[in-house]
Parts: structure tokens; sequence; C-alpha cells
DNA sequence: CGGAGAGTTGAGAAACCTCAAAGCAGGTGG
DNA sequence: CCACCTGCTTTGAGGTTTCTCAACTCTCCG
């Protein structure tokens, strides 16, 4: 990941969408790029609480995050809901619908954003001609599942620390690939929203910030969050 | 799903590889399932607890679960380890290994079971050729993680009864696609393995399952289990 | 027949949730 | 410009669920 952000031509190439995650890790040739370029030349904004897309509605593109933050969640009938991700610039979101032609989840974004549209059936296409697109795209869809796992280990085996101590580091990690401090963020999401991604009560995750500060591992004021003992805050997810 | 397996010139095409992953939705022409299925000609076999390939092993090929039953599960630094599915056949394992060209997680064999090797790259070369193909590719990954959406739903905002109810309803709809009864199969796991998989522990399954036979919703007997009150048991998941 | 692995059940402990109250920040209208 | 309102956050107290530890049973195999 970092080679490709740190690797000017690509990024350059890349430009119009900010599209880390198609262009990292492939060697795209120059025709390769200026089609790929053409096919997401389609932009939009949003405005924070704006949709993206909705759980139902139709598959056509997949979308490239230019700016802001998105998050994605399934509702459950009982009007519960699970948030299963936040997106940052770079990231691709909308594969959950090629499945059944049709969106599982929605989309949702949490400050002012702005996307690039990618053409499903376009892109099929286009891989289809160039076999490292072709990968490539194999490669995200791939990620995502791993992704996937990695929560499900979070949820299904860990305790309310290890679980905001994975979810930060996570961020920070995630942050600093894109040149971001990875010590000091604003959380673009309510507690509720953090609750949600890792199977806690919003009260839980206000208490568990708190105990990280009282223990020195961060500073935090509401959306401001400073990791002030990184290591110690690893320790927490791999070891104890 | 079901259109494809009751559909038996698509049986029969692909019966090389119990293939119903790969064939169902889509209309496969003769040519293009003629040369899947001599992609998929290799075959190999496991006894029960066999590892079908190792976290860390390089990536090479899918596989298709032709007769059996695996589970994969990803490990953690603590010795901990969480189990990400189960898979039957006619479903098919590996694309975690694409991201990264090394496999994530471990698939083991849950009772002896028969595999189909799907050399990776040259299933990409053939969905090239056949945009059907390609897109059914696609659609594969992506249930994939629309699959793990559900259970990160399940993990993060289910109790213990519903989330025994949803893997109990959700084995005996893959059982019933399958041709057998919907009511009445064997567990291939144990209490242990449901338990990771659920985010549970083994007692908490156990006591869950006397539970729900306590109250006349299923009899279980170790590894056999009926559901004799199917409706009540959905709205354990739905409703409440 | 014995041993090992798997499953069941009980009692007490721990983690997390629920309900409730109060503080804080940001936006809107007077 | 200020007051107020709304939604978000924090903190406390008590309740519930699930976990932990332990003992016992069952089943399958050698």
């Amino acid at each position: 990941m970092q080679n490709a952000i740190n690797n000017p031509s690509l990024r350059i190439a890349c430009s119009s969408c900010n599209l880390r995650e198609l262009c990292l890790p492939v060697d795209l040739g120059g025709q390769e790029m200026e089609r790929l370029d053409a096919l997401t030349s389609r932009k939009r904004t949003f405005q924070r609480g704006d949709y993206l897309y909705r759980c139902g509605e139709g598959f056509r593109a997949l979308y490239a995050i230019r700016t802001g933050f998105f998050k994605t969640q399934v509702l459950h009938e009982a009007g519960r809901e699970q948030v299963t991700g936040f997106q940052m610039p770079g990231e691709i979101i909308g594969m959950d619908a090629i499945s059944s032609d049709a969106h599982t989840c929605d989309a949702i974004a949490l400050e002012d954003s702005e996307i690039c549209e990618i053409p499903f059936d376009r892109l099929e296409a286009l891989s289809r001609e160039f076999p490292g697109l072709q990968r490539h795209l194999h490669k995200i869809m791939s990620r995502e599942i791993v992704r996937d796992h990695g929560i499900m280990m979070l949820l299904g085996s860990m305790r309310a620390e290890e679980r905001l101590a994975a979810f930060l580091l996570n961020l920070s990690q995630r942050f600093s690939a894109r040149g971001y401090s990875p010590t000091a963020f604003n959380l673009r999401m309510t507690r509720q929203e953090i609750g949600s991604y890792l199977g806690l009560k919003l009260e839980t995750v206000s208490r568990t910030f708190s105990h990280f500060q009282e223990h020195g591992l961060l500073n935090v004021k509401v959306r401001e969050v400073e990791i002030m003992d990184m290591l110690r805050l690893r320790s927490f997810v791999g070891g104890t």
C-alpha cells in the first residue's frame, strides 16, 4: 500500500479519483491508466448524512472515495443496525451489490465527501482486456473478505478494550498510509456508530475511552484522539 | 441457487465438481462449460482433520468442495482462534488468499472430503474470454462479502439464543438447497467450533441447545439435530 | 475394559448492558 | 449576539448475560 502511495507516477496517473485501491500494486501501462481514468470521470459530491446508496437499490457502479468519510451499515428487521465499515479516501465501496445486482447495505457520508463512480460493466470489460487490472480487481475484493475476517475475529473473541484498541490502531494505520499523523486524528463517527461497528453499546465505548485516558494511553476530547502510548495500545490487541 | 440445482443440464455439465457456486446463475455455453470442466479436473481427497491449506501458504488455486465438510479459521497471536465459516459441497473456498498471494486462514476437513482444484490464473484467463463466467466469479466473491456482513451482524448485535437460531436456520437452508432435509441433519462440528464461529463459549452453546430443547423448538442428541418448530425458531432471529 | 475427547450441568464471577441524569457543543431563530 | 434546543457524550448504579471453573457423563476406539 505504502509503495503505491509513495510512487508519484501512479499517484498522478490516478489523480482523478484518488484511486489508491485500484492503482497500487499494479503496473498499469499508460494506455491502461488513461482508459481507467476515462472510466472514472463521473464524480459526485455528498453532504454529511447523504446516502451514497441504499439497501435494495439496483447495482450499477462501484464507488471510489476521493475525499471525505463514509460508513456502511446493514439493517436488521427489528430496527437494529450493524455498521460494517468506515471508508476513507482511496477506498472502494459497493462490492456487496455484485452478488445480487442490488445493494445489500446503506452507505452514508459522515462528512462532506466526493466520490468517483466506476460503472461496473465497463470496469469488467476493461479488466478483460488488461490482466493486470483484472487481477487487481480480484485483489480488492479479496482484501474486503480478509478485512471482514479480521472484524469477525474482533467481534467473536475480543473484549471491549481490545476491540477499541484494535479499532484505533486500524484508523491510525490508515491515516498514516494517507500521509496524515498516525497519532493524532479526528473521529468522524459518533460513539454509537463506533459501538455498532465494534459490537458494543455507546456507553461502553465512552467508558473505554475514558479508561484508556486514565491510564495514559491516549488523550480524548470528544472526537479528537491523540495516541500517547502506541506500544502499550498494541499490547492490548496482541497480548494479555 | 435453487434454479441451478434443479436444472439437470447445468448439473450434469458441472458434474465433475459439484460446482453449484460456479454454475448456477450463468448460462454457460457448451464450449465454455467444457473448458471449465477441463480446468477443474484435478481432484484431491482429505480425511477428517486434514488441512486443505494453511495460513501463510502460497496461493495457487481456489477449491470447490465436491463432498464433505470444511471449516475455515483465522489464528490470533495469543493462540485464540476464530472460525470464519463452515463450507459444504458446491461451495468455493480460498478467495481470502487472492489479496496477498498467500492464504490468510486455515481450511480443515471436518469429515472425509473431496475437492476440485481450480488453478486461479487459468480461471482468470478463462473469465477474460467469457464475460458470463467473469461476472459469475465476481458474484461468488461478492456473495462471500455479503455473507461476512451477515456474520458481523450476528456477532455484533445478537444474543446467544438468536445467534444459535440463526446458525441452525442457515444450516437448514443450505442442506435444503442441496436436497437434504431442512429439519433433520447432522452437525459436523464440535460445540467449541460452533462457539468460536458464533462468538460464544462452548458451554454457552451447549446450554442454549438444551434450552431450545426444553422449549420444544428442537431435539438435540449430541450431533443430531431435529428442528421441531421452525417458525418459532425463525421468530428468535427476526423478532423479539 | 479403559482412556481420551466431547458434551452437559451447576455455581459464582466478570463483563457488559440498561436506565437515568447531567454536561457540552453546535446550530437556529428571535 | 444571545438563548434555546437538539443531539452527542460522559458518568453512575444496578441488572443481565455470558464466562470461568469444576465435576460429571457419554461415546467412540483401540
